[in-house]
DNA sequence: TTGAGGCATTGATGTTTGTCGATATGTTGC
DNA sequence: GCAACATATCGACAAACATCAATGCCTCAA
């Protein structure tokens, strides 16, 4: 399988200089735009902290279930959005299903606004 | 003019330890995500590059209407919304209005992704 | 005072998004 | 195989959003 000739949100935040200090062209920011989209949440904000700061880096939906008044199919679907964008990997074990969060994503991307160089 | 107890989402991203360190709490994640909101839009993130990175730190909106093709109303909304939130300060000198990011704020919600500390 | 230009606001419209209930899929133990 | 359980998918609906054309509000110059 050979690399993908479009970018990734996840890969694209980690080609571009800060967003202070050069113009950002469209294409980056349509690339982007979707990982903040998905962070945007505030259910998926929580959801990606819990997942970091559980035991061992990862948590299994149904720990997190628990953690939400909402129902399982909205917690799936928040978890499928940080899943796909690059935020998230899956694993299945058994019966569960276990999440853990990509910190170098995150890195790149609290970069890209921070300003930091990598 | 004594401060306000209810933090805007600009002051709240201040307050939290990084993402990826602790559980985030409702209540912060709901103040947290509005900015983030702000921010998941291609136009507002080219935006704001912009701003900053016009001579001065910062551009008039005429400017900023020329860089896109969209209608002057459309811009001036997504201005707005990314004024509101406090991640660009507002000028108006004579006819022209000025907007000027914050550089701090970007840095904050960086950190808070990225995982650093202050 | 009047007109022109820069920017904001309003109202309308099509699209996206968060949420749920119902249902499907897949796994384990009996 | 079957029942129980964990998780995902589907379909529907209301709320939020991006966009535009029309219009309003300022400010400056003539």
């Amino acid at each position: 399988m050979s690399k993908s000739l479009t970018l990734t949100p996840a890969q694209a935040v980690a080609c571009c200089s800060p967003l202070l200090a050069a113009p950002l062209d469209a294409a980056a920011a349509e690339r982007i735009a979707p990982l903040l989209k998905a962070l945007a949440d505030p259910v998926r904000l929580r959801l990606l902290s819990l997942v970091a700061s559980h035991d061992g880096g990862e948590a299994c939906v149904c720990d997190l279930n628990d953690a939400f008044d909402l129902s399982q199919p909205t917690i799936s679907h928040h978890l499928k959005v940080l899943h796909e964008i690059g935020l998230l990997d899956r694993s299945k074990r058994g019966v569960w299903v276990y999440y853990r969060v990509r910190p170098d994503v995150l890195a790149d991307l609290g970069a890209l606004l921070g300003g930091l160089s990598r």
